[in-house]
DNA sequence: AAAACTCATCGTATATTTGCGATGAACTTT
DNA sequence: AAAGTTCATCGCAAATATACGATGAGTTTT
């Protein structure tokens, strides 16, 4: 039952923590983090005021973030306030706290 | 002086580490500084007998990594010797650990 | 000098990312 | 019921990323 590295091809850690560290990988969404990470939550039009980008394209790193797993929508009519995950954010601390080995 | 977050756009240490996660956001460079970790260095023929991709390729991500400022390469006739760059390396932990308060 | 070895780079094809404006869905207010 | 608000999604264009084989540069070995 023994692999080898060339056999393992990567393995699911290593694809987890590419997948976040993809989703960090553009400066509005690492900004977004931060707002989330200050502010507990925020909506989307609190973003659109802060960045100079389109509404469109907030709307679509939110999504790149929500669909790796960061953080997460909910509605709040007329509004949509997006929090952190509370969820997945402990694992991804723990992902890149082993593999940076801090 | 002062300056509001819209003016700012972003600052220079969330474009860094937007840059250092980007270069991180792909499983075959996860894996690649994996190894570079435990065998502090390593030659670019030992990734393409463990990574089942074509030198080449293998030869862009090393080239990703290093444009990141991630690794370094030192011309081993006739081989190339590859290793994490330790100038930088305690740059990037920072600014992970800062970032993800760990 | 020739052959072999190691690796980066080029050219190419395909896929993904990034940005925008326009539109539409869902809800609230008038 | 009509108008307004907030936000996601669509369609598009341009840029970037990913993978490969082929080629070439630089060394070493024969």
């Amino acid at each position: 039952m023994s692999r080898t590295l060339a056999e393992l091809d990567y393995s699911l850690d290593e694809v987890k923590l590419a997948n976040y560290a993809k989703a960090l990988g553009h400066p509005v969404r690492i900004q977004i983090m931060k707002i989330l990470m200050n502010n507990v939550c925020c909506y989307t039009g609190d973003l659109t005021e802060i960045i100079p980008l389109a509404q469109s394209t907030i709307s679509q790193h939110l999504k790149a973030l929500k669909d790796a797993g960061l953080i997460q929508g909910e509605i709040m009519p007329p509004k949509v306030k997006y929090c952190l995950n509370r969820e997945t954010l402990p694992v991804v601390k723990q992902l890149f706290r082993e593999f940076l080995d801090l």
